[in-house]
DNA sequence: CGTAAACTTGACCCTTTTCAAAGCCCGTGG
DNA sequence: CCACGGGCTTTGAAAAGGGTCAAGTTTACG
């Protein structure tokens, strides 16, 4: 009982495309066999980086292009004194990496927050890919687009929202992905592998005044968070102080 | 004397991309003359909005795509009672509307700062870029990268910096965006027809404090502004207050 | 069963927000 | 030429939201 709620059965991205468990998830566009197979060819392997680990060294340029298979992860920047930022989250089928790629602006490290499973593309891969399938390079554009869209998100939520707001819509935020991916148990519930100092780093708060303003969302009844997991109780609520919108669920590219 | 230090001579872009005056710079990445006749071929046009007025209207989802030619604009997202945040500042030879184009995540607006003037190109015609050319294609990706780069920036600023390494960042980084573009008078000097309200929203701080916190900085004798123009006096420090770092300024693409 | 990590709480302080009101710069019109 | 009005910048004062410090308390786990 009780499957693990994965969208990939397998922890580890299997040998070949073909048999990708993310795939098989509905979340994810249609792609031809010839640009599985395409794909497929261009892979160099797979990655696997323990909880807590790094995939990739803030400041530290890196060629590789990965899409993450299972598991969860985060980009982030750091100040010289060592305050963070959380610049968003990783969730299966997320790619990463197309900005170290091009260099010019940002650079940021990515931490495992679970054990996770990367797909990994060399760095002229990305070039192929436009040349032989212009679709293909058409869905880099837009995960490149959407990822930026989540940022965008973030930001005006770390500009403008106040505390609870912004606990609000993390949580909203994070769930509805979850729940678009198909990671979610019957009950509603998902898994949250992230602790309080992960939520303030990402919502530019402090540790203590996150932990207040859970206390407070979570004594109101709108969420609870036990063993690891999120539920949120009332999501209507949570949305309302969020100012959190559902958007359409259209499928994304996976590379 | 004092001729206008804009990038493009004209402040519209030409009937035909020959005569681009956005690409003599040095700014952009060279095209071949068969990228630059097609990009030429899929313009539709050219398009003009007045100081204040609007090109994208928030929520309103807007299929075209737009090279800004010359001008000052921004991108930013409202909270419904009113709360802005600025997601960044255009300047020329920004894309605009990728995310649109892709609909998904964020919807933001955009308006002019100063009068504008684009480039349009219809909705598809990023379809038929990727199969025409690829290395465009993969330049669109390159430009979708680095302007999430831009917004990752933002966010560490307004998450983790305090005031005063905000207004600081935001003056040395636009500042370096413009002398990247030679929008600069000899003096040092560029045009900055922002206000402080705009420095505000974008910096996720209030218009008071905004004001006595740049009021500091130049009275520390940083910077100093003047009939419309950003003078930095001291760029050492203003850099080390933000931790602003100068990175190699390498050629971007241009749609 | 013991230790470290993560979560809680209370008290106090300070940065930033809010409110309110002047001052300035400029274009318009009498 | 000067009064008037509107947008932007400045200032002061008070309030508040959030940060920092310093313990506790729980939970996870070896």
């Amino acid at each position: 009982m009780n499957a693990p709620a994965t969208p990939a059965a397998s922890p580890v991205c299997p040998h070949h495309c073909d048999a990708c468990g993310l795939r098989r998830t509905s979340a994810f566009t249609a792609v031809t066999a010839e640009e599985l197979s395409f794909i497929n060819s261009i892979r160099s392997g797979s990655h696997s980086v323990q909880a807590g680990g790094i995939l990739i060294a803030e400041h530290r340029p890196n060629g590789r292009l990965y899409t993450l298979y299972a598991g969860w992860a985060f980009r982030y920047k750091t100040l010289s004194d060592g305050r963070r930022q959380i610049l968003n989250f990783l969730l299966p089928g997320d790619l990463i990496g197309l900005q170290q790629e091009f260099g010019d602006t940002a650079m940021h490290g990515v931490d495992a927050l679970t054990d996770c499973n990367f797909c990994v593309f060399p760095t002229d891969s990305l070039w192929t890919l436009f040349h032989a399938h212009p679709r293909l390079g058409y869905d880099m554009t837009w995960l490149a687009a959407r990822e930026e869209g989540m940022v965008d998100d973030n930001l005006i939520t770390t500009g403008r929202r106040n505390a609870l707001e912004r606990v609000a819509m993390l949580l909203m935020h994070l769930h509805r992905r979850l729940v678009r991916l198909g990671m979610v148990e019957s009950d509603g519930s998902v898994l949250f592998p992230i602790n309080q100092q992960h939520i303030a780093d990402a919502l530019g708060l402090s540790l203590v005044h996150t932990n207040k303003t859970m206390r407070r969302l979570s004594q109101l009844g709108l969420h609870e968070i036990t063993a690891g997991r999120l539920k949120i109780t009332n999501p209507r609520a949570l949305g309302r102080i969020a100012e959190y919108y559902e958007t359409v669920q259209r499928p994304v590219p996976l590379l």
